[in-house]
DNA sequence: TGTGTTATATATAACGTTTCACGAAGGAAA
DNA sequence: TTTCCTTCGTGAAACGTTATATATAACACA
C-alpha cells in the first residue's frame, strides 16, 4: 500500500481564490455566481480534485453505500443476483460492499455489526442463522427469508410450485413426486412444495412429497427412485424438484439406469438457472426473475421511509421449457 | 433509509467517567489502566457502540477497504474469483467494494474514479479497457491484464499451453487443432496458443491455429470444423479450445454431427470451471488455481510498498480430465 | 522533604467535508 | 438619497475519530 494525499477541497480554494462554502457548493450543485463557478471548476479540474467520501460520510451522516450480505457466489443464483443488485445500485448511485457468509451463521452475524460499523445506508441480505434478529434501526431487506420484520422480497414461490404441477399434468403426468431438499429455516422458497401439492390436490392427481433439509444428503432421493424403478420403469412419470440442480442431478440418475428424459419421465427443477456454455437451461424449469428481484429489493430499501414497506414482496415466475419435458 | 445515530465515543466517555483519548486507546487496544479498561469495556458493551468507520478512515487515511472491479458475475469464473478475493480479504481485516463493468470501458473508468474518491486502500481489477492507465499513486493488482506497470496476477498460461498440448499427444492425438476467441487486448490469457504451439513445434506435431476476437462471433470456428468432417470423421482429432465454455460447445457440435466424444476426437478446455449442478468438469480442461491467484493478488496488494512487486506472477497450472479425453 | 523520572490520563488540535448564521453588495421602492 | 429586501459568498462550527502535547500522579532516590 502507498500514502495518497490528494488535493483537498481547501485547496481548490486557495487555488480558486474563493472560500471553503463556496467550493462546497460548487460541487454540491448548489446555485452560486456564474464567474465563481467557473473558476471552482478550473481549479477542481487543474488539481483533479475529488471529493473525499470519508469526509462527506461523517459530516452527512449518508454514506451511499449498500451491504450485501450473501452466502457464496459459488452458485450462479447467488453470483447473478449479486451481479444485478450491484449493477442497479451503481446506477442509483451506490456503492456496494460484498459480505460473504459462506453459510456460515457466525459470520453471517458479524457481517450485520461490520455493516453497521461503516455506516452503510442498508443491507440486502440472504442468509442462513434461524436466530438472526437486527433491530428496525438500520435498513435490511432480504431475499427469500425474513428477518424481524424487515421486508422480504422473493419470486412467487407458491405459485412456481402450483405452475410446475399443472405444467406436468397438462403434459400427460399420471404420477406425480416432488423432491425437496433445503434450508431447515423454512423461508419464502419453503412454499413452492404447499403450492404444488394444492395445485395436485387440486386436480385430484395422484402425487408423493419427500422433504429434506440440508442437514442431510441427497442420498434418500437416490434410493427412492431406485426403489420405484422396476422392470427398467420408474413408477412416476412426472418429477418437480425445488432446484434446477437437483433436477440436473435426478436427470442424471435415470438417464444412467436406462430412463428416457423426456419420453418416460418428465422432470422440472426452479430457479431457471442458465449454462454459462451452452447459454441454456439445465432443464425445465420455473425461472425466478433474478433481475427484477434485486431491483426491487434496491427500490424497497432506497424508499424505505417509516415502515411502510410491505413484509412481503413477491414477484411473478414463468415456466421454461429446457429438454426434460415433452414441449 | 431510516435515520441511525449510533452512540459515539464521547457518549462512552461521559458513561465511563473517563475522557476520549482513553477510549480510543482502549478500543485500539493500546494499554491502559486495568479499572480505566474495565470502565470502558463496560460502557461500550452497555451503549452497544461501534467505531464508525468513517471517522477513523477520514483520520487514520486508512480504509480497511479494497475495490474490486470485475466484468460480471455471471461467468462462474468471475463469481468464483470475486469470491474468493471477498473471502480472504475480510480474513485480512479487509472489506470488498465491488464494482461490476459489463466489459464496458467507459464503466471501468469510472470505477477506478470512483474507487479512489472511496479513498479505498488498494484495488484489484480484470478489465477489457484497451488505454487504461492507473498512475502509481494508487495500488492496483490486476488479473490476467496489464495496466500501466502494476502487478498483475495469472496461472501460467503459457505452460498451460504447453501442458493440453503434451496431454493430447501423450493420449494418441496426431493432428491437432488450437481454438481461440478472446480478449482484443492482449493479456496473459493469450499466451495460451503460443505455449500449445511451441509444445506442438517441440513435438514436430501437425498442428492448425484459429484466433478470433471477442469482436467476431464463433461461427468461423463452426464453419472451419464443418468443412473438415469428411465420412463422418473430422480431419483433426485432438482440439485444445481457450476456454471451457468454447470447449463444452464444441463438443456439443461435434457430437451432434455424429462425432464421437472422446472415441473419435479428443478436447481439452482452460480454466477448470465446475458445472454447479454436477459438480464435474464440462470437459477435460486445465485447472487455474482461482483461490490461489485470489489470496496472492490480495497478498500482493496489502504488501505492497514502494515498487517492490514483480510486474507478473503466475501461478502453476494442473490438467484435469473431465470426460473429454480417453484417461 | 524535595527533586528527578516514569507512567498514564487528559485536553486539544487536526482530518476534509457540510451547514448555518452572518454580513456585504446590489437593487427596488419611497 | 435613504431604507428595506434580497441575493449570495464567507467564516466558523461541527461530524467522530486519532495523535500529540501537556498535566498529573506515583514512585524512587538522594
Amino acid at each position: 500500500m502507498k500514502p495518497c494525499d490528494a488535493p483537498t477541497m481547501k485547496d481548490v480554494a486557495r487555488e480558486a481564490g474563493v472560500s471553503l462554502g463556496t467550493v462546497s457548493k460548487v460541487i454540491n450543485g448548489i446555485p452560486v455566481g456564474e464567474q465563481y463557478r467557473k473558476r471552482v471548476e478550473a481549479a477542481t479540474e487543474k488539481l483533479g480534485y475529488q471529493v473525499n467520501n470519508y469526509a462527506r460520510g461523517l459530516k452527512t451522516n449518508k454514506t451511499y453505500c449498500v451491504a450485501l450480505v450473501m452466502p457464496s457466489l459459488h452458485h450462479p443464483f447467488f453470483a447473478v443476483l449479486v451481479n444485478e443488485l450491484s449493477e442497479y445500485l451503481m446506477q442509483q448511485g451506490y456503492r456496494s460492499l460484498l459480505m460473504i457468509t459462506n453459510y456460515d451463521s457466525l459470520v453471517e452475524k458479524k457481517c450485520f455489526s461490520l455493516a453497521q460499523q461503516n455506516k452503510i445506508d442498508g443491507i440486502i441480505a440472504l442468509t442462513y442463522s434461524p436466530d438472526l434478529d437486527v433491530d428496525e434501526s438500520i435498513s435490511v431487506v432480504t431475499i427469500d427469508r425474513h428477518i424481524s420484520n424487515h421486508p422480504c422480497v422473493s419470486s412467487d414461490n407458491f405459485h412456481g410450485g402450483e405452475l410446475a404441477a399443472e405444467k406436468l399434468m397438462e403434459l400427460g403426468c399420471k404420477k406425480l413426486l416432488f423432491l425437496h431438499i433445503g434450508n431447515v429455516i423454512v423461508g419464502e422458497a419453503e412454499k413452492r412444495g404447499p403450492g404444488f401439492e394444492n395445485a395436485c390436490r387440486t386436480a385430484g392427481a395422484d402425487y408423493h412429497s419427500i422433504w429434506l433439509t440440508d442437514q442431510d444428503t441427497e442420498a434418500p432421493f437416490f434410493r427412492f427412485l431406485e426403489e420405484h424403478i422396476h422392470n427398467g420403469k420408474l413408477e412416476y412419470d412426472g418429477i418437480f424438484c425445488n432446484s434446477d440442480g437437483l433436477g440436473v442431478r435426478v436427470c442424471e440418475f435415470l438417464k444412467a439406469r436406462g430412463i428416457r428424459i423426456p419420453e418416460d419421465v418428465q422432470i422440472i427443477g426452479y430457479d431457471g438457472i442458465v449454462d454459462y456454455a451452452t447459454g441454456r437451461y439445465g432443464c425445465s424449469t420455473i425461472v425466478q426473475p433474478i433481475a427484477e428481484m434485486a431491483q426491487t429489493a434496491v427500490n424497497l430499501l432506497l424508499n424505505q421511509q417509516g415502515t411502510l414497506a410491505p413484509r412481503n414482496t413477491s414477484l411473478a415466475v414463468h415456466y421454461a421449457p429446457g429438454g426434460t419435458t415433452r414441449d
